[in-house]
DNA sequence: CTCAGGCGATAGCCATTATC
DNA sequence: GATAATGGCTATCGCCTGAG
């Protein structure tokens, strides 16, 4: 394989790449498709972890809107109580209401549940760092996030996004896509990497043979060069690929050989786990609501926004 | 302390688009 | 098709910082 670290060699260098073109997928033909909404969904979507606080500029840079713009969905957004002002810096923060609606999402899936002890397992057991993910329009983002003992060098947590192209567990996802959804999200993939295409394209081809072959595929230092990983597809009980896991670690601390003889086929079982575990669980509203969402002295439950914004 | 320069925010106007 | 809402462009204002 060749050195593609150019294509993405920092996780910020990839999150700026996804800044340009956010509400990319809408169709001006669509009537409805609101695209002032999918405007103040990309201001939000420009904040990344640990970057904190983006002003008004660096709002309109990251997602290519007109300042004016940004000023008035910025404004609005802090009204509504997802961006909070900090007005010594003139800068803006995600805000609780954010964190609302995150809880809410992730709280709510099975998937979730049924993956955290397999992966935690797995993570001890390898050493290494273990996630599940989900999509996130052309990138991964991680549901669940789990580190072995002495894991040094990977600090991806639950929210991380990580991109398809170049990242195992992105080529295990997109591999069990039908191919009507595989050929979309390959297009976007094309149209981003125009540049660097022939390579990506040849990873993707080798990881879709390994995948083909063994049910998983290894990543080396394609992503970020000091990392590599394996990655498995985790299909939904009606064929369709809903998620992907990997595990990955810092390149010195294993070899090839070992990924693809110990850590893929550990991985494809962990995935069949997960996907035993999820029929076996009920629901997440039926089973875990109360132990998420505590009684108040009136007997009511408050709701996920007012328990978020304390 | 003053001033200039840089940066970020926004008001005003107008064109375009969405909605009914 | 009428009206309201949205968005883009330009100019300007205000704040901060560093130099003198």
């Amino acid at each position: 394989m060749g050195n593609v670290s150019h294509l993405v060699t920092r996780t910020a260098a990839f999150q700026s790449s996804i800044e340009n073109g956010l509400a990319e997928g809408s169709s001006s033909k669509d009537r409805q498709f609101v695209t002032a909404l999918a405007r103040g969904l990309d201001i939000l979507r420009a904040f990344h972890a640990g970057e904190g606080m983006l002003g008004n500029q660096e709002i309109a840079h990251r997602t290519g809107l007109p300042k004016p713009t940004v000023a008035r969905l910025t404004h609005t957004l802090t009204e509504l109580g997802y961006l909070n002002y900090i007005r010594r810096f003139r800068k803006y923060e995600l805000g609780a209401s954010v964190l609302a609606l995150g809880y809410a999402a992730i709280s709510s899936m099975d998937v979730r549940r049924a993956s955290r002890q397999p992966l935690e397992q797995l993570a001890h057991a390898l050493n290494a760092s273990t996630a599940l993910g989900g999509r996130d329009r052309h990138s991964m983002i991680y549901l669940e996030a789990c580190r072995g003992p002495s894991v040094v060098a990977i600090t991806h947590d639950v929210g991380t996004r990580v991109p398809m192209a170049s990242t195992a567990m992105g080529r295990a996802y997109l591999f069990t896509l039908p191919d009507v959804d595989r050929n979309k999200q390959i297009d976007a993939i094309r149209r981003r990497w125009r540049d660097d295409w022939t390579k990506v394209k040849a990873g993707l081809e080798r990881s879709f043979k390994e995948l083909t072959d063994r049910g998983f595929c290894v990543t080396w230092g394609e992503w970020l060069p000091e990392l590599c990983g394996v990655g498995a597809p985790l299909r939904n009980s009606d064929g369709t690929a809903a998620y992907a896991v990997n595990a990955s670690a810092p390149i010195y601390q294993i070899s090839r050989d070992r990924l693809e003889a110990d850590w893929g086929p550990r991985l494809v079982k962990v995935a069949r786990d997960i996907r035993t575990g999820m029929a076996a669980q009920p629901s997440i509203t039926a089973s875990a609501g109360p132990a998420l969402r505590p009684m108040m002295a009136n007997g009511h439950r408050p709701p996920m926004s007012a328990m978020a914004r304390r």
